[in-house]
DNA sequence: AACAATCTAGAGTATATACTCTAACTCATA
DNA sequence: TATGAGTTAGAGTATATACTCTAGATTGTT
């Protein structure tokens, strides 16, 4: 009889916290467009009423999964090693990424239109990728240090941080629209082959000593097309 | 009494053509999920039955105007010079590149909504991507052959190339979202912006010898944040 | 002028969807 | 047991929007 597809955990949840994971699922499978609060409650087995009773309205739940996304991101991004970094450890922030990014997915895709509706959201979203850019910078010192990669001037490693982040957050949109899989094919894995853009972006800079072991690593991501 | 704002050509052109380019004018101002057909007929000052003796429904304006894009691109991408390129000739693809983009800007925002709900949108992009990707590689080539970029394989130009796409794509959502500037803000100037990412991208695979000029004048596209 | 093809007006419709309202139920505690 | 706060059901509403239908206007051709 459990509507939900959450398993063990429905038990222990309550009604809210039950919405937001429906109404994230759906929305990564359908896209948010196409879900709407009916559905959302219908696919609960609960009325309408009572989704309304927990939240205003439908940007609130949005509003409320961004919080939780946002949580997971800077929660992988800012995780200090106590250490010295390695090549690992730089694939496995990259891992902790996109790993986040599917968990989420359908967030990007219609993010414009969420910022113009809410406030709320468009701050928070825009400290959020400054917040970002600003853990990548820091990883990418941390790495410099580290002599994994060359040093940089903090220009360029700004410059770099942007443009990693502009792919990895684009990489979905494109394998959706451009790449030849059906939107409903694209599993975990494809998503993170977007490893192997970001990684080959950073090869220039990496250190010969490192090199080899990168490119090794590098190849288990390769894009299949 | 002239409802639409391209003053002298719309005296020449006929219903469907008004349309299309109303359309386009307000899909950019206020995105296309804002914009109904019947905006569009008030905007034009025109009957919403007027509108739809021309175009069967919105997607069909949608994909004309895709079709007008990508001949844009298209010819922008294959202009083949007759000699060997030169740094200024790339910053000229850059330049009209982001033209393009910037004339359509609303596209890539829905894009993904647009390509699921027409078939004939979803392969004529798809092969869009894939053309736009083998004239960048091409370029790439002849680069290397004037001895601008370092000879590379194929396979990192392609890389390279799908980065390079990947960044121009989605630097106009950037600003949108994640930029401190207001939506209504950004003009074409701020978009260009968006070259000096990708100039970044290639900067190390400039040979010696144009270097100094490469970056001098991608020093003009930089974002002022 | 007569006719047909093309074009346009504008009221109207079917449907979807975000959201409301009230009555009723649950359940812990006095 | 009585009370009351918290929760839920479910019918219902207001509004938006893509699209239709028919009658009439315009235009070009013979």
């Amino acid at each position: 009889m459990a509507p939900q597809e959450h398993g063990d955990k429905s038990k222990q949840m309550n009604t809210k916290e039950k919405i937001i994971l429906a109404s994230l699922d759906l929305f990564n499978e359908n896209g948010e467009r196409n879900v709407t609060t009916n559905h959302i409650a219908a696919h609960l087995g609960i009325s309408p009423g009572n989704l309304y009773y927990h939240f205003r309205n439908k940007t609130d739940i949005i509003y409320e999964i961004f919080l939780q996304y946002q949580m997971l991101v800077d929660h992988y991004l800012q995780a200090p090693t106590g250490r010295q970094l390695t090549v690992e450890d730089q694939f496995a922030y990259l891992e902790a990424v996109f790993d986040g990014l599917w968990s989420y997915r359908f967030f990007h895709r219609e993010l414009e239109h969420y910022l113009e509706s809410d406030p709320r959201l468009r701050d928070g979203y825009q400290s959020f990728t400054q917040r970002c850019l600003e853990s990548i910078c820091s990883i990418l010192e941390r790495l410099e240090k580290a002599s994994i990669l060359k040093p940089q001037s903090e220009d360029d490693r700004r410059t770099f941080a942007l443009n990693a982040w502009l792919i990895v957050t684009s990489w979905m949109s494109y394998l959706k629209t451009a790449a030849g899989s059906d939107a409903h094919l694209i599993r975990k894995e494809t998503l993170k082959q977007g490893i192997y853009q970001v990684v080959s972006l950073e090869l220039p800079f990496v250190n010969e000593s490192v090199l080899d072991k990168v490119q090794r690593l590098r190849q288990a991501y390769r894009p299949s097309i």
